[in-house]
DNA sequence: ACAAAAGTGTTGAATTTACACCCATGT
DNA sequence: ACATGGGTGTAAATTCAACACTTTTGT
């Protein structure tokens, strides 16, 4: 059998790492795993597992999420595999990263080794995980600036301002919060509904997704003008 | 040691492969080898090689390409893995995939096995690698509208019309050309030589990167305005 | 002279940006 | 009443988009 004389290339292990992002209590959160398993007990990390040789990797995050939060009811998407030979003490072990966007809502329960950590205040974690985190935040960007990803993170009631927050928080900046509004207004992506959100000064509108409108993809504007 | 109770962890093997792209005689063209190790004889493909355990991807790929054409000196960047239990025939073989930019001036060598093909029309490849090329082209753009990616393509010094026809090709649409020139112009990443190139009608003014213009990045414009 | 391709100019529309100002609530 | 955060209005500046027109070449 052909088979035998290629085995010795056969001596990789793969592992799966998800970033999940909430935005919660005003801040936008990121999900880290307190480890137990050798080699990285007492350790905090992404949130990951081994994949079984024959295991579809999408199934290993899926039994993974289910086991951590109770769903795999939420937006996500691979992005790089890390794949450097030293990465991983016990030998080659090839990491597939994916990022999530979960509203807080969805979550149906939490693991006891889970916690939400602030996005832009993560601790040290094992291995590269700091590098892969720095790979979500900047696809979270992207996301943010390219597609109507927000609402992912939003509960189905939501609030015009909490959308700026979001923003503010991904970018490190400030922006008028009067023309933002107006944008999203516009965009026709969100129904107002007929309540609000009571807080210290005027209270804010509620809005829903107008799921619809999300539909049409938007224009693919193509020009010499780079964002 | 602990290693061995994890050693039926470790039973997969790697791949690289590339989708590189250059221009030339007003085409956008995309590098096609033809494999000749089985299990895919007489098939085309994707440029690629089994990368080896304690290989790193990055030099797996870099003597790839000095074999095939002669230098390493382009820009790419990796994608998204390819990790299906079945994609290959041998066992699991994981797929690393990277898209890559090259002005044709700079591939020093052409291996007997390769050949260019239109992007635009791409042959049928074996395995899963028509999937990995609508991948790819979808990065081209993604890089198209975001960055000054396609300096990467054109030689030292080109011509205005040549990114309009980039730009076209790479989205199948018409645009509009008077604008589309003033706006490079005024991105002043380009600047004029004194030189012309000759063809049917007016001859066209030959321009170069402005290297310097191309360092500060862009100003990250952040709305809620998808593109 | 004429066709073809390159490049310039002009104009109205649309979008962005910066603020001033008004509104609805809790204390 | 007033501080606070939410929301509307408006006007100047910039960018976009359509297209007429001019320029420079080969035949």
């Amino acid at each position: 059998m052909a088979m035998f004389e290629f085995e010795h290339l056969f001596r990789g292990a793969f592992s799966v790492n998800i970033g999940l992002i909430t935005y919660h209590e005003g801040k936008l959160q990121l999900l880290i795993q307190e480890k137990e398993d050798y080699p990285s007990q007492n350790e905090t990390g992404l949130p990951g597992k081994i994949i079984l040789p024959n295991e579809e990797t999408e199934d290993a995050l899926k039994k993974l999420m289910l086991e951590l939060i109770g769903t795999t009811n939420f937006y996500r998407k691979q992005l790089n595999a890390f794949t450097k030979v030293n990465r991983h003490p016990l030998g080659r072990v090839v990491c597939f990263t994916f990022y999530g966007l979960i509203s807080f809502e969805k979550v149906k329960q939490m693991s006891s080794k889970l916690s939400w950590h602030e996005l832009n205040n993560v601790p040290n974690l094992c291995y590269d995980h700091n590098d892969i985190v720095k790979l979500i935040r900047n696809s979270f960007r992207k996301g943010l600036v390219r597609h109507p990803r927000v609402f992912e993170i939003l509960p189905e009631e939501f609030v015009l301002p909490d959308i700026l927050t979001i923003y503010q928080q991904a970018f490190l900046t400030k922006l008028d919060a009067s023309n933002f509004s107006k944008q999203i207004i516009k965009s026709e992506l969100v129904k107002p509904i007929n309540k609000t959100r009571k807080a210290f000064g005027r209270p804010a509108k509620l809005y829903t997704l107008n799921k619809s409108a999300i539909k049409k993809k938007s224009k693919e504007k193509v020009s010499f003008n780079f964002y």
